[in-house]
DNA sequence: CATATGATGGACT
DNA sequence: GTCCATCATATGG
């Protein structure tokens, strides 16, 4: 049996901000039936509650919105665009937050998600929020699924980069952003998405 | 290389 | 009907 090591439940009960700039370098890990798909995350975005105009939590509870006032750790899936976007919720229970994973580094399961992204292309599989969901098989199946049991069909673990640089930005793709940079990813990685 | 546009499905007014 | 936390194409330089 591998080891697995999931990162404590304390790490997502902070700011949301930190949050997204500390899972930089970690690993997202899919345990399929029977295979392993797997990346080191190299691009997020914070999202706040009622004060964040690009929120889904802006107008209060929707459908959406509510798991982010349920207990940190827990993942939100939902769809835009006909594509699935994977979060983590952040912050005290009660206290609304999440952060986008936006990009990875493919690492285990490569021939899968190439499969499944229908391309051979490495850049090209986990460069952006709706492509590395389909490449690692997230769907609304893994709506609140619990990232720091070891058991969980999606875990996040600590990744093995030491020594990462951290660039940040503007979000991408919001009408109303804040004046804060609140998009994180490591500099110079080559999977980031456009 | 860059920017523009249509497809897409669910949530919301 | 309108609004998107998107993506893949098409077109122009």
């Amino acid at each position: 049996m591998t080891k697995v090591d999931p990162l404590p439940r304390t790490f997502y009960r902070r700011d949301t901000k930190k949050v997204a700039k500390d899972l930089l370098g970690t690993k997202l890990v899919h345990k399929d039936t029977n295979k392993v798909v797997s990346g080191t995350i190299v691009e997020t975005e914070a999202y706040y509650g009622p004060k964040d105009p690009a929120s889904r939590a802006s107008n209060g509870k929707t459908k959406i919105s509510t798991p982010m006032w349920s207990k940190p750790g827990a993942s939100l899936v939902y769809m835009v665009h006909a594509y699935w976007l994977f979060n983590i919720v952040t912050e005290e229970q009660g206290t609304p937050g999440a952060v986008l994973i936006r990009a990875l580094k493919p690492g285990k399961g490569i021939e899968l998600m190439k499969k499944r992204r229908e391309t051979d292309d490495l850049h090209n599989l986990c460069s952006g929020p709706g492509k590395l969901t389909e490449a690692l098989g997230i769907t609304n199946e893994h709506q609140n699924v619990d990232v720091t049991e070891a058991s969980a069909a999606v875990v996040v673990t600590q990744g093995d980069l030491g020594g990462i640089q951290i660039g940040t930005s503007h979000r991408i793709g919001v009408s109303e952003d804040l004046p804060q940079e609140l998009r994180f990813y490591i500099e110079g990685s080559p999977f980031l998405s456009q």
